[in-house]
DNA sequence: CAGTGGTCTAGACCACATG
DNA sequence: ATGTGGTCTAGACCACTGT
């Protein structure tokens, strides 16, 4: 395609194996050809071949392993793939103005729950922040989140107040680890008022654990406006 | 590493880049030498290189342009990515029984909200499946299905009693495209008796939109039982 | 127009898992 | 033991895009 169109690109390997899936040429559980006879059925190179089947396994359509082949898989594992945007980001890209808002800022030593969470040592400090984020003046989310201060001893020092603590976060720390969680919870009467909706409202609510290199930085639970729904294509 | 160690892999190279970034020697925003610079840094050929850096960038921490060269990503776009499993296999994952019951099925003229969503024509017949998944006794999933029969005409001799239109569906239609979409919805009357929850309870709740070629296929709409939580490393 | 990444070739050796 | 995928090399041409 890209190139000259005489020759196979692993691009066109693709879109032509996912075509016999598709088509019923290449049933689930079946074996792909190997990756010799699969070249010069193409008229290319096994490289070329092999980038071609790699990404398709990365993709989850196949599964590979030395000696057994290539197979196709049965119950497509189709993996969702979705990026997790700065909420400002988010906001302005509903065409909304980005406003932040500290709700309050405190050091204090872990509840027992966080410490269980973290697997914190007993009495460790943490600063608890809560802040708001709106589009307009419309409640977007609500963010309750924990930094673990020996992880990130600057914290001591930061400003939340015209500053959300996840993008202070994003420029103090380079690289971590997280897990993420979804789930659906109630809002009690705090939560109603901040976000604005009754009490007893369904929040759509996520949560993230981040490490730095085995370490627990920080915990943030964040509560979405009422009818928030998160989108992906696969 | 897996070949002779004294030969550079991409893993090895994906993995200095990674310490790099992390120690703070490499930057946000800073621009990484060119590949020609970095195999000769690293002793291997230009293509082990682009490997290890087009894997990063795959990977949301690189961004690489023609001519603009290679940029350390300045908010780390990590990409969440998680596995769809079937309900059976995640019932089974957490060592419960998997058990199905079937609710209701039967074909009737799409709603307009239906139609809509879906962007059929007006009054295009569907298949209407409500079905039960069970964790041993105890509630696991609800499902509201809504199946195109143009889309599938098997449809309108499946039986639904003892499989679910899922699994059914996955065996009959190899190749997909999905919409996922996530959301916190409330629990009325009928779905708290599923469920077994009081009425008004917060639900997490999938929608999956699943097109072939082009053609709407199925709309589903998973309600989870209360407290449920789905959960991914990045 | 010139520099950077994108891709392909032809060949090689190796790791691993299955029979 | 052997067949399969996994990876690397050395070199080449090309596509894109910023200057």
């Amino acid at each position: 395609m890209t190139r000259h169109s005489d020759t196979t690109s692993y691009k066109d390997i693709k879109q032509t194996v996912l075509e016999r899936i598709r088509s019923g040429e290449w049933r689930p559980d079946s074996l792909l050809p190997n990756e010799q006879e699969l070249a010069i059925a193409f008229s290319c190179t096994r490289t070329t071949v092999n980038r071609a089947l790699r990404e398709l396994a990365d993709e989850g359509f196949l599964e590979r392993r030395r000696k057994a082949g290539t197979r196709v898989l049965s119950a497509p594992q189709r993996q969702a793939r979705f990026t997790i945007p700065l909420v400002r980001d988010e906001v302005e890209a509903m065409g909304g103005t980005y406003r932040y808002a500290l709700v309050s800022s405190e050091a204090c030593t872990a509840p027992d729950w966080l410490s269980a969470r973290l697997a914190l040592r007993a009495g460790q400090d943490v600063m608890h922040v809560r802040c708001m984020h709106y589009s307009g003046n419309t409640p977007f989310q609500y963010e309750d989140r924990w930094i673990v201060i020996e992880s990130v001893p600057q914290v001591s020092q930061a400003d939340f107040t015209g500053t959300g603590p996840n993008e202070w976060l994003v420029e103090t720390i380079p690289f971590t680890n997280v897990e993420l969680t979804f789930l659906a919870s109630r809002a009690d009467a705090s939560l109603a008022g901040f976000l604005d909706v009754p009490e007893g409202e369904p929040i759509f609510t996520t949560e993230r654990i981040t490490w730095l290199q085995g370490q627990p930085v920080t915990l943030a639970k964040l509560y979405f406006a009422a009818g928030y729904r998160m989108t992906t294509q696969i």
